[in-house]
DNA sequence: ATTGCATGTGCAACTTAATTGCACTTATGG
DNA sequence: CCATAAGTGCAATTAAGTTGCACATGCAAT
């Protein structure tokens, strides 16, 4: 996703040590131009590595802790990791295939969002606006399936 | 939610035949003026009705596929579901809180998006957008969790 | 070097939410 | 009344994630 990052910067930033298995969870979401699952990402890990599954999931959760990956909830059950926004990456909003489940990063200007009103009332903490948007990408639809 | 909202219809118009199961599920999402898991729809059915765990959610599932109910992802493990956008419900945003996982619904007004740049060009079916504020509710935040 | 911790990782078992297969029941048209 | 399809229940299974506990590794203070 990014050349200007220095994944073991990135994790030192975050007060982490860098680990060969989190650098590698990390290198995996941040070389991905699309958010991946944990069940990606292990898959992916595993052809290479003799790293377990749970501690996959607990690198993410880590890492999604310390807000340098990003947890983003699909239409599906399983919950997608993406790099977190920072200065060289902007929030943006992603597309979810409901046919085969892939999941795209969209450009952040192609939905613009204003949630100054909801800023002025909700009495509660707000930490995240996620916006998805689910349908049938491309070449699902291609396929004709309905 | 809803005053104007005959259950019945509302299934008969979507094609379903109104049986005492369906009325039941859909009459409790939508006197909710929140959304609920299915486990929570579930629960509240199981005082009263001997219906079958199953069965909620094969009728969520058919419900959701007629447009009845939305299927609401939330930023935790399960999905929520309440009553689909229509004339007498606009689509709005929701707020999951972190904590808790309570759901609720925003106003329609309190977030405005704009995915006009976004119809011109995505080469895929666009067929919902959500938008999902996570964060800590009100209640919550009073109590003091991080 | 040795001890003592804290951190990191692996493995097995478990939990939660949802799905599947198959049998039984009910409703409906002929 | 019968045939068929639709609806429901139950048991078993799956998918994704979580937990508990043991082992390993690194590093600081002796």
């Amino acid at each position: 996703m990014c050349d200007q990052c220095n994944y073991e910067n990135l994790l030192s930033n975050a007060d982490l040590v860098a680990t060969t298995n989190r650098i590698q969870v990390l290198e995996i979401v941040g070389n991905n131009t699309f958010p991946l699952s944990a069940g990606d990402i292990y898959a992916i890990l595993e052809r290479t590595s003799s790293i377990n599954r749970v501690t996959v999931y607990r690198i993410l959760d880590l890492l999604v802790e310390h807000g340098v990956v990003d947890r983003i909830s699909t239409g599906g059950r399983a919950f997608y990791y993406g790099i977190a926004p920072n200065e060289h990456h902007k929030p943006h909003p992603h597309f979810y295939c409901r046919i085969c489940g892939q999941m795209d990063c969209l450009s952040p200007e192609s939905v613009t969002v204003d949630i100054a009103p909801l800023l002025k009332t909700y009495p509660g903490r707000i930490e995240k606006v996620e916006i998805r948007i689910d349908g049938i990408c491309k070449n699902c639809a291609k396929v004709g399936k309905k």
